[in-house]
DNA sequence: AGGTTAGTAATTTTT
DNA sequence: TTACTAACCT
């Protein structure tokens, strides 16, 4: 009956069966983390300590949350319903909702994503006569996050945090920022955590509200928590403190975002007599894998030790290869030539990973594999929420809901092109400022009282009458229908069905599957939360595709084969991360390092190139310092056997570093697959995904010269290209 | 109003 | 290299 407990290491079983008083869990890379945390949780509700809604388990990702809900219901046999478990961000605003009026919100606040918040803080500097030029409102934006992620709201900001930024008046503008997201009844990101805090600082009644209302709290990740995640977790545990941490000090890569290393350091103190267990039996990577990331790993200081052992029988495992080329096209080319090599070989093509520092790398290595018909998948690109015609849709969703939103209502009041322009809309903001109404209420007040004339009076007579009768076919008929019905109606479909621009048909598909996700919520205001909360780009999971991604992105997964791309000085580590952060930024960036290794089950393929084309020129580069401290005996360099066996396997060799550029095509270069003749002829309109519509100028095989509308000439694989 | 062009700036990681 | 903005032209 307690099979579940019997799966586990008796280090395992320790840190799930320690139920009451404070745990830190220290989990290394594949120690089985997750296992331990959903049988924690199972094991806290299968003994009766608690039920569903008095456990609060907190975690960093949405994907983290989907699957530690999935394995509790597996474990506890049915669905996990009525659980507060999400992550930070989703709990703050399950919390803010229910007492948003102690804060100056109405509980129908909507969330604020990137965007709009930095168009917000660049209108609040443009009327305080800050120069965006100078400060650039991504900067400004930043030291405004830093403040929310240490707790601090403007009235506990003090002068001597202002610094040059922004002439010195960053603290003027956070609350002067703070006031415009009250009087939009709107919250930003780190909001929903700041009100929460400051309401459970604040209000006695509140948090023992919550404290009679959470008996277990479990928290996964723990070493990218931030100052405020850390007060909002001390204050809803202080009284029962019974708080499970897990997480991993050498896995810590978000101190850019504010995560504080220091909330792991400093757990036995706020906790005190706290158990600690460390899970050190990885059961992932081979013994060179974990050999090389723990010699890595040992050249930062200041960490809490943990030696991570196999806890499989697999000496024998592939030594970590360390590839040196000439130069980043070349690079590509040998991962683009590997990866063919073991699909040959009969590798799963989703079991192999490029991980790369900076979401830029990614485009060389997706160029490559368009080139030869590798299916691939770029993880963490711009997300579904985030493409502009999603957040267009999305904006005249939220003006439907709460017309007061300005901030949708700039969006897309000349969207499509209505004939409003700078003027028109100037005299809008005036009336809305001193008539003190949101600009739509305005528009409406100008309309009546005849102030705006000829087209414009037409169109936004028309645009305005069009939200009242969506407002009212919404209770009718549902928010499915009439979503459509808007974006139908207000010719912003027919406007991306006029454009002839290659992304057009893509942007309609969006569209219709927007809709259709629509209809998994029951009301739009639920489906706007979930639009702000779970920016993810789940399509296309399915499918056997190489998959590209950052090495922030890959945290938490894991793959039979990892390529490791761009490990040189000033890349990785980055350059800016060491300007800014000096040795405390070479550290993270060594995590990093340490993080990419370990999502390795097999083989793990690091390379650095000579030469890297960086914006248009090319730059010379050195081999990163992480190399060097890789244990030479768990590394595999060209030059010998490594050499030898790839030639003996058929695979590209992997150039020395420094080498001449070969003058020739390399070998690998020529394509292996069996040409044929294409049945597309020249001349012929033909479509392709990425690059658009264009006109076939040439072929031979199987490939086809393109000139395309919007991309240029290009040579593609005929399968690439559909007849437009 | 709206489209075009030329100039400039920026290039890490994301809930 | 690209993406964005500001100025300029229709």
């Amino acid at each position: 009956m307690t099979d579940y407990l019997a799966r586990l290491n008796p280090e395992q079983r320790e840190a799930v069966e320690t139920v009451d008083g404070p745990l830190l869990v220290l989990a290394g890379a594949g120690t089985g983390k997750t296992r331990v945390l959903t049988t924690r949780f199972a094991h806290i509700l299968l003994t009766g300590r608690a039920y569903p809604s008095q456990v609060l388990a907190v975690t960093f990702t949405n994907k983290a949350a989907r699957e530690m809900r999935e394995r509790v219901a597996t474990l506890l046999g049915a669905p996990a319903d009525g659980l507060w478990l999400g992550t930070f961000h989703a709990l703050g605003a399950r919390m803010l909702r229910r007492h948003a009026g102690l804060v100056g919100l109405t509980s129908g606040f909507t969330i604020l994503d990137a965007d709009d918040q930095l168009r917000l803080l660049k209108q609040v500097m443009e009327a305080e006569r800050i120069d965006t030029k100078r400060w650039p409102p991504p900067l400004v934006m930043g030291v405004i996050q830093r403040w929310k992620d240490r707790g601090l709201p403007p009235a506990r900001v003090t002068a001597a945090e202002d610094t040059d930024i922004a002439d010195g008046r960053a603290r003027a503008l956070y609350a002067a920022y703070q006031a415009r997201l009250l009087a939009l009844n709107t919250a930003d990101f780190g909001d929903l955590l700041l009100h929460t805090v400051e309401l459970l600082r604040t209000d006695a009644a509140v948090l023992a509200d919550y404290h009679r209302r959470f008996r277990y709290i479990l928290v996964d990740e723990y070493q990218d928590t931030n100052l405020v995640q850390y007060y909002w977790l001390r204050l809803l545990a202080q009284a029962h403190r019974n708080i499970c941490c897990v997480g991993d000090d050498d896995q810590s890569i978000y101190s850019w975002r504010g995560a504080e290393l220091e909330n792991i350091l400093r757990f036995e103190k706020d906790f005190t007599g706290a158990r600690i267990v460390r899970l050190e039996r990885n059961y992932r990577s081979t013994t060179p894998i974990l050999g090389a990331a723990a010699g890595l790993i040992a050249h930062n200081q200041g960490r809490l030790g943990k030696t991570l052992r196999s806890g499989r029988d697999d000496a024998s495992g592939e030594k970590v290869e360390v590839v040196g080329l000439w130069d980043s096209e070349e690079e590509a080319r040998m991962v683009g030539g590997r990866i063919e090599a073991l699909r040959a070989d009969g590798h799963a093509l989703a079991e192999i990973a490029v991980l790369m520092r900076a979401g830029f790398q990614t485009r060389a290595f997706e160029e490559r594999m368009i080139a030869l018909g590798l299916p691939y998948r770029v993880i963490g690109g711009l997300r579904f929420y985030e493409r502009q015609e999603i957040r267009d849709a999305i904006a005249y969703a939220r003006l439907l809901v709460q017309p007061a939103d300005d901030l949708a209502f700039e969006r897309i009041v000349n969207l499509p092109r209505r004939g409003v322009g700078e003027g028109a809309l100037r005299t809008i903001r005036d009336h809305a400022r001193s008539a003190g109404m949101p600009l739509f209420a305005a528009t409406a007040a100008l309309l009546a009282a005849g102030t705006l004339r000829g087209r414009v009076r037409e169109s936004l007579a028309a645009l305005l009458g069009g939200f009242a009768r969506w407002r009212a076919q919404l209770d009718q008929e549902g928010h499915v229908v009439t979503l459509a019905t808007m974006l139908d109606e207000c010719g912003y479909t027919e406007m991306w069905r006029q454009d002839r621009s290659p992304e057009a048909p893509g942007r309609l598909e969006n569209l219709r599957e927007l809709v259709r996700a629509l209809g998994d919520f029951e009301t739009l205001a639920g489906f706007l939360d979930h639009v702000a909360l779970v920016m993810e780009n789940d399509e296309g999971a399915q499918g056997d595709r190489v998959q590209l991604m950052t090495l922030h992105a890959a945290k938490g997964l894991e793959f039979d084969t990892v390529f490791l791309p761009g490990w040189e000085d000033g890349l990785f580590p980055s350059q800016r991360s060491m300007e800014e952060q000096g040795a405390r930024g070479e550290e993270e960036e060594r995590r990093l390092a340490y993080v990419g290794l370990t999502r390795a089950r097999r083989r793990a393929i690091v390379s650095h190139a000579a030469n890297r084309r960086i914006f248009g020129s090319w730059q010379v580069n050195m081999p990163s310092r992480f190399l060097a401290e890789l244990p030479p005996e768990h590394v595999n360099e060209p030059g010998s056997a490594a050499l030898e066996r790839d030639r003996r396997a058929g695979l590209p060799p992997a150039f020395p570093f420094f080498a001449r550029r070969p003058r020739e095509i390399e070998p690998w270069e020529t394509p292996s697959r069996a040409a044929r003749a294409t049945t597309i002829a020249v001349g012929a309109r033909v479509f392709h995904k990425k690059f658009g519509y264009g006109t076939v100028t040439g072929a031979a095989e199987d490939r086809l010269d393109i000139t395309f509308d919007k991309a240029g000439t290009k040579r593609v694989l005929d399968r690439f290209v559909d007849p437009a």
